[in-house]
DNA sequence: CAACTTGTTATAGTTCAGCTATAACAATAG
DNA sequence: CTATTGTTATAGCTGAACTATAACAAGTTG
């Protein structure tokens, strides 16, 4: 499992973590039924806190995308579906987005204004 | 110029001013060559520091939005089109969003990663 | 059962972005 | 010239993010 976070980045490293683990269970590179690592083997191999690590996994399991408990681990639950369904279209909208050079931060400002 | 912000929600106040007054000048509400309220009466309507207004439309001016100038103001600009443009898409985009029941900050962070 | 693993919760300290407050400066309009 | 308005600088406050420890609860394993 490659997890990529930047610690000079403005966003948050909880969000990087959830973004990152997001993609990869939509992608299928973490299947259904698939334990992550241990939140306190992961903060050491990222060389961050605990409680980083576990708020993105709370993050991810408030989503419906994993399943957690205390001596069980954090596990790849269903509700994926949902979410791939929308990769498509994102990745549409993204690059009509880069061909009219419309910044990433616009684009999110624009879709958060959408939702209201 | 209608503008609503709230201290209370995560989001930066500059970046709820900045998404508010970019959707008026998307939708059509504000014009091309139009000027905006001078960042020190509108930072005193809202109840805020001019420097968050400065920084909102900063961030525009920055996308192309806005034209701004010591003692001319903050002006309308071109560039609208590749904005309004994605309108359509992204209004797709999050009612698709809001059928599955996926949320708006794993919608914003399923953009971010495409965008990568 | 006991031992171990792993998420949960609590407490506390540090750092930094966001916001505020003041003030002086520079460019433009009238 | 005078008033307006964005620009820049400086400084202080606050809360979110992150860290560090530690105790606890639920599950797994032998």
């Amino acid at each position: 499992m490659l997890i990529r976070i930047d610690p000079t980045l403005s966003m948050p490293l909880f969000e990087q973590l959830a973004t990152s683990i997001r993609a990869s269970i939509i992608d299928g590179r973490l299947g259904v039924g698939e334990r992550l690592l241990p939140a306190r083997q992961l903060a050491e191999a990222l060389d961050i806190n605990v409680h980083t690590v576990l708020r993105a996994y709370q993050i991810l399991r408030e989503e419906g995308l994993l399943d957690m408990r205390p001596g069980r681990g954090a596990i790849v639950a269903g509700r994926i579906g949902q979410h791939a369904a929308l990769a498509g279209a994102i990745h549409d909208l993204v690059d009509e987005a880069k061909l009219r050079n419309v910044s990433e931060s616009a684009l999110l400002s624009l879709i958060r204004e959408a939702y209201k």
